[in-house]
DNA sequence: CGGATTTGACCCGCGC
DNA sequence: GCGCGGGTCAAATCCG
């Protein structure tokens, strides 16, 4: 419903996502946003790392629960790489971003609970958008909407079309600034983008990630 | 006609 | 133990 995302998926870039039996990647590719100021990277659902448009490199993050409250008893680590500048007006805006994470516990059953404490890695867009969803190559279909207790603005809970992804994606607008769209990706896709190539996890030394 | 979106209800974790 | 708040499901609806 979103007159957003037309055509948007136009992905010549190649994503280098490290696909990795013992870790765990996620990767993004904020090529489609108009204007990105800022960008944050949340894994464990704890700390909340800024990142600068203009700062490429390795970043690290540690988060281990909330304060004295370790709800989910799990310490991750995950480094994330910022490659070119996000700040582009453009459309080829060459931005790749890579997350990792060593231990992510993912609800196993699918019954009735299946609502588990999920450990996914998280990852967080703070990007100056009039768009909601950004187009990222993937395929997101809407499957709810609520409206938080301090937000005058609903949020929109996504989830990757993929069967076998169970990627979700969480976009919420700032009630201060409507154009400021925080994106926030949740788990790890299993598949590229639009096109099922294998190429794209060519060996780009820039955008491989081990820890 | 098939698939995505909508929207209310339900569920669950956590705080008090 | 109850209530609040956030997250998800699912049936109905809408759109291409």
């Amino acid at each position: 419903m979103f007159p957003s995302t037309s055509g948007a998926a136009k992905m010549n870039q190649q994503i280098g996502l490290v696909e990795n039996p013992p870790i765990s990647s996620f990767n993004f590719q904020p090529s489609l946003l108009p204007l990105s100021s800022s960008a944050y990277a949340t894994v464990g659902g704890g700390d909340l790392v800024p990142i600068h448009g203009e700062d490429v490199g390795h970043h690290r993050i540690r988060s281990e629960g909330r304060s004295s409250k370790d709800k989910l008893g799990s310490s991750e680590v995950g480094i994330v790489q910022i490659h070119g500048m996000m700040s582009s007006k453009n459309d080829k805006a060459n931005s790749s971003l890579a997350v990792g994470s060593t231990s992510m516990r993912m609800m196993k059953k699918k019954g009735k609970g299946m609502r588990r404490k999920m450990r996914e890695p998280r990852f967080s867009f703070q990007t100056m958008s009039e768009v909601d969803v950004l187009d990222d190559g993937y395929k997101w279909r809407k499957y709810g909407q609520k409206v938080v207790k301090n937000t005058q603005h609903p949020r929109s809970y996504y989830r990757c079309t993929q069967e076998n992804c169970r990627v979700k994606k969480r976009i919420e607008r700032l009630a201060e600034d409507p154009r400021m769209v925080i994106t926030t990706y949740e788990g790890r896709h299993v598949h590229s983008p639009s096109h099922d190539e294998e190429d794209w996890q060519a060996p780009s030394s820039k955008i491989t990630l081990f820890w």
